[in-house]
DNA sequence: CTGAAAGCGCTTACAG
DNA sequence: CTGAAAGCGCTTACAG
């Protein structure tokens, strides 16, 4: 019978050395930590001063070993360029801190997109945040039902059917924007959909509303698409910029696009707005560091993905309950200085 | 005795099961995990088809507990409008995914940072990856030694003294572009510090080696301050634009200050760059975005939070080496629109 | 090359 | 209200 040594590779206190000093079990420790009512003041007290004065740290990897409870929660990040996630990682960031979870960040391949949703799924992050448009690719997918946790979609462009989201009504916000454009006297709009996303569909039908109201439609020679990054929006500048019968304004499926449209047409010795005026859509930081600032409609990305981090842990401590809700948060209408009042 | 029943929280596949179906033991379903050359090739195959057949993935929260070795890297992140730290945040997660760690971030309160970094640093993490200008002020306050994890350093404006660090050579970068910008006859060079991070003084010492070259100082009433944010720089650009004698090129301290500069000078009524010449510093996506493009000196971000990454994972798996090198990154002089052939 | 056993630091039933 | 014991799913020495 030898001796076995196992040497503690990280020199880090324990709950068995605060229930030591404190005098009472590491139970009541634990009970301490995780704010069970139980305890008697005064030996709480004791065990909060020993945490104090050993600088007691519990250790994450023990807990969400024992534990049946989860502390981490995973968000798929696709790339810098996009605007859109930073502002959506920094509301999960807020929540999860808050609420004492651990976010960890992944980065998923556009070409298997799935795969890659699949294996995050199983890397022991307890529920999953998923923005645009992969949650509504997931959902549709019909993948959801075969990942063991919970997810939640971040600002997808329709319900989704088998997990909640957090969303703004795209329909009615560009419905309003539209309407706004009319009252300003534009009737030539132009409608930058984002392709292989249902919001482009769903903000395309709000678009019509609004013209449809006023016995308008949309020119179908005015309606595009390009991905929601500002070279996507480069290239249809580029076209845009060549027409002869041009629309008078521009819906921008995004505040990229909508930056790419101002920056040829400067280069094309066109005049924003008094030329052709542009909408975005996000307000993202973009929308104000570019000359003449973007009139856009704000989607609060932050606020939405820190709602539903909060949501998809209250869905971690009661799986039980239904699993497809929608929370709408509302949108607004931002009015700078890339819409003319009086169209050309 | 009474039975005593613990299920099992969520129905994974665990390492026995896998063992039970190969017919080995759960050590050796380990060492094939942990790709251990030991393990004879039948065998192998064996665990591997049964892994494959279970679906099995490893408990992360387990590995990390039985596991002397890592898995977990932590990464602070200030906010969204800094495309800094978005583009940072690609390079760790690429590094990170590639050598099977997790990356968890976590935001951090400018008002008590260095209390956010101990935290952070007990929280169940490994190792840190510390952005600047925070890793100089955690470096320089010596605290370093006391916590317990190794970190390291992202782009700071000089050498650590106690921790390894990925850097450009910003004096070198700060010599260069003033040299172009006196090839290109400009003498009133305007100079726009970052306060409360070392690299503003080692980059003023560049230009001015730069200067002192040719027989010229830098005219202390060119040298302002203004943090690395476009807020910043439009309260900067509105001090400039009132001057009536103003340098004829600036040296922005950052792209977001540099592109506020050209919104302010546009709305001025100053021309981009034939009245003022501005170049940025970074080239982050904004230097493109805006209209006319910057001139900018180009710091690969990406490329230094991966190599950083990397060396962190380094220093977790060879704890007893050295711990302050440095690795220079190259930088690049990027030549855009912004900055004029001629000055006034 | 392989496995039985101990251990990582916590939480969960259970009994008192 | 409190604690002894079992257990979470892995890895680490060690012995064979």
């Amino acid at each position: 019978m030898t001796k076995r040594v196992r040497r503690r590779s990280k020199n880090v206190v324990t709950m068995a050395e605060v229930a030591k000093l404190a005098g009472v079990s590491t139970m009541t420790v634990s009970n301490v930590l995780n704010k069970k009512p139980s305890v008697l003041p005064e030996r709480r007290q004791a065990v909060l001063d020993a945490m104090e004065q050993l600088n007691y740290r519990p250790n994450v990897a023990a807990r969400a070993l024992a534990s049946a409870g989860s502390i981490r929660i995973g968000l798929l990040y696709r790339d810098v360029e996009n605007a859109i996630l930073g502002a959506m990682l920094l509301g999960a960031l807020k929540a999860s801190v808050r609420l004492g979870f651990q976010l960890i960040i992944r980065s998923y391949d556009e070409a298997k997109p799935l795969d890659d949703v699949a294996a995050f799924a199983v890397s022991g992050i307890d529920g999953l945040l998923v923005p645009p448009p992969l949650c509504e690719l997931v959902s549709f997918s019909g993948m959801s039902a075969k990942l063991s946790i919970p997810m939640i979609g971040l600002a997808p462009g329709t319900n989704l059917p088998d997990m909640p989201s957090v969303r703004i009504d795209d329909e009615l916000a560009a419905y309003e924007v539209t309407r706004l454009l009319l009252d300003k006297g534009h009737r030539r709009i132009g409608f930058v959909k984002l392709p292989g996303a249902m919001v482009g569909q769903t903000r395309l039908a709000g678009v019509q509303r609004a013209l449809g109201e006023r016995g308008l439609t949309l020119d179908e020679r005015f309606i595009w698409e390009a991905r929601p990054m500002y070279e996507a929006g480069l290239a249809l500048a580029d076209r845009i910029c060549k027409m002869d019968d041009r629309p008078s304004v521009i819906l921008a499926g995004s505040d990229d696009i909508a930056a790419a449209i101002v920056n040829v047409m400067h280069r094309c010795g066109l005049h924003v707005p008094e030329d052709i005026s542009i909408v975005g859509f996000d307000d993202t930081p973009i929308a104000v560091k570019i000359w003449p600032a973007l009139t856009t409609v704000r989607q609060p990305l932050a606020r939405i993905a820190e709602q539903a981090t909060e949501r998809l842990i209250q869905a971690l401590q009661n799986p039980d309950e239904p699993r497809n809700d929608v929370i709408f948060i509302p949108h607004e209408i931002v009015q700078r200085a890339s819409v003319s009042e009086h169209p050309a």
